[in-house]
DNA sequence: ACCCTTGATTTGAACGCTAAAACTCGTTAG
DNA sequence: CTAACGAGTTTTAGCGTTCAAATCAAGGGT
């Protein structure tokens, strides 16, 4: 059995494998990757002997050619856009948790760029099966009308996605999502307890599902909780403009609300504006309320009440469902919504 | 030649390989290879014919069995925090634009999940080039006695710093930075220009490195433009609460700055919310002007003249540099620093 | 007619790993 | 005394590509 010569001195010194690790210690390649992957299968002293020789050396299995090996890259795959258009920015965050909590489980996450549209996202995704380019996908935005998972599903591609299947709550993926009625609810209550009747809703428009969503929470605790919901206090525009006009009238009616529940943190802060242009104080005359606690909500002038996303639970279950997933254990599908937290602070309660 | 006899009916059909074309087109397995990666070397009829089956099967070449005949992921690594203690907020952004370039030349970013330290960073470079996980590293957030980059130069790992070498500009590796002084002196020349010649400097304690260079920038172009930096209207902590209780101090003196040029826009509406508890008037009685024009900027109450962070140049730099570093071309490395441009809002000019 | 070239294609090996089958050899049972 | 066993180990055969060398067919020159 010829014994390779080393390269001369080749710049970069070329890394050890299997084979070199199983000459220099004296046994099979086989029995050197069983010491790595089924140590019980070999005897102790053998074992200790590769042991030695692997870590002299620093070896560590080529990746590339375990996934090749074993059929799975150990990637999960996350689209990005160019953020450009306000990609919500809880998902900054929660990519970071998702890689956090991945490489517990030896998975990394993988950005694959593509638009926001399906049909971009569902080529990127063809593109990623065909290749075997990743063992699963992270779906996130979902919306009304979202192709995304029939397909991932009837390519049999391991996924979970961040956000419930609008009109479809037994679809048969996997999915998390945040109670966000319960957590308008909790805004409501916590604003009736603090005396306040003429709460206003400010959001953009409805889309069918998580708008609608989001709203129905409010309107459903309002009713529940005290007098309805008047129509007069709803304040509803996609533009910061329009927001900012339609709120100064509303403000400036004899019957203003006396605090705002707002769609968001980010709707949280266009409305702080308002108010404090018109003279009036955050906190004391107009209570305001966010939605996803996110930084914004943190280093207002006055900080924002809001809601936290509790992405790291939600993070921690979209691993367990794709590992579960990719594992190929028949298990249910995961439909599961958690409750997120009030963060109470001083635009609700007052300096 | 016997045909495989095809799974009666598996779950997850298998995907077509080069093999599986070859023999539907009636050409050996290399031939396909060739279609694809060097078309000019097969005949236009045999290549047709083979483009036909690869278009119908709707077949992509195997990434991973195409990485290890290549001895290439096509991955570049790009590390990430828990994001607990206020990673920049550039940094987000700056990955999916790098995710956003990345994909133009068919490469993926992937994150790597470790602790901010430099140790800890080596650790997973360590472990990276050992299973030859990547093809190379984006290495961010540089700062005095930065250990990485000697190490990944010694391993020979093709990487790109976003932060210049602090101590060593000479340092053989590749680096993009932005010209911080220059930011700072736009900021300068925009403040003087509106006629503040009290100009006082926000930002945390020196660290021999880039706060240096930040505060060394704005001081030079004090120097430059007029009257020099007075060193009473420095107003340096690391606390936001700090900032608070120093910077009210400043404000209530008989020779108090008109305007504030701070270290970036978090320190930037800080020091605005300082200035309006005092009841003036931010862009009024006292100009603020940030830098980096993140969100938190365009939101803020008042908007932040702020200075933007040029990061598609960045990204398209750093690309550039890793692509012909991974090729093998033997170039000079990249040492560039880009212009940051200012941008004027109402928190400098007035409403 | 013969050899040499050229272009098109195929064959064989390699990339570095894992799974499964095959082999060794000291024990134990029949 | 031989057969069966089983723990430990090696051998063989992939995984799906690419690269390098080998083969083949068709001309072209002498």
């Amino acid at each position: 059995m010829a014994i390779d010569t080393p390269k001369p001195d080749s710049a970069t010194p070329s890394r050890p494998t299997l084979h070199t690790i199983a000459q220099l210690a004296g046994v099979s390649h086989q029995t050197v990757s069983n010491v790595l992957n089924a140590p019980e299968r070999v005897a102790p002293n053998t074992r200790e002997k590769v042991l030695a020789v692997v870590e002299r050396l620093n070896y560590r299995p080529n990746s590339v050619a375990r996934s090749l090996a074993l059929r799975s890259t150990r990637l999960i795959s996350l689209r990005v856009g160019d953020g450009k258009r306000n990609e919500a920015s809880i998902l900054d965050p929660f990519m970071r948790e998702l890689a956090r909590i991945g490489s517990e489980h030896g998975y990394r996450i993988v950005l694959d760029y593509a638009d926001k549209t399906d049909e971009a996202q569902i080529a990127s995704f063809e593109d990623l099966y065909a290749r075997t380019a990743v063992d699963g996908v992270v779906v996130v935005e979902t919306h009304v009308g979202d192709r995304r998972p029939a397909w991932l599903l009837a390519h049999h591609v391991p996924f979970v996605a961040f956000g419930r299947p609008w009109g479809d709550l037994g679809s048969p993926h996997a999915w998390v999502d945040v109670d966000i009625a319960h957590g308008m609810r909790l805004v409501v209550e916590h604003l009736r307890g603090l005396g306040h009747s003429r709460i206003a809703y400010i959001g953009p428009p409805l889309d069918g599902g998580l708008e609608d969503a989001r709203f129905g929470g409010f309107a459903d605790a309002m009713a529940a909780t005290g007098e309805p919901f008047d129509d007069a206090l709803l304040c509803r525009a996609a533009e910061p403009s329009k927001i900012r006009t339609s709120l100064r009238r509303m403000l400036k009616t004899k019957r203003r609300p006396t605090a705002l529940a707002c769609r968001d943190d980010s709707y949280a802060v266009e409305a702080s504006h308002v108010v404090t242009d018109l003279g009036l104080t955050v906190g004391g005359d107009v209570a305001v309320a966010g939605f996803d606690d996110s930084e914004l909500a943190r280093r207002a002038q006055l900080p924002l009440t809001s809601v936290t996303q509790p992405i790291s639970e939600v993070a921690a279950l979209i691993w367990k469902s794709l590992l579960a997933q990719i594992s190929g254990a028949p298990a249910p599908p995961l439909h599961q919504v958690i409750a997120p937290e009030l963060v109470v602070r001083a635009s609700t309660t007052g300096a």
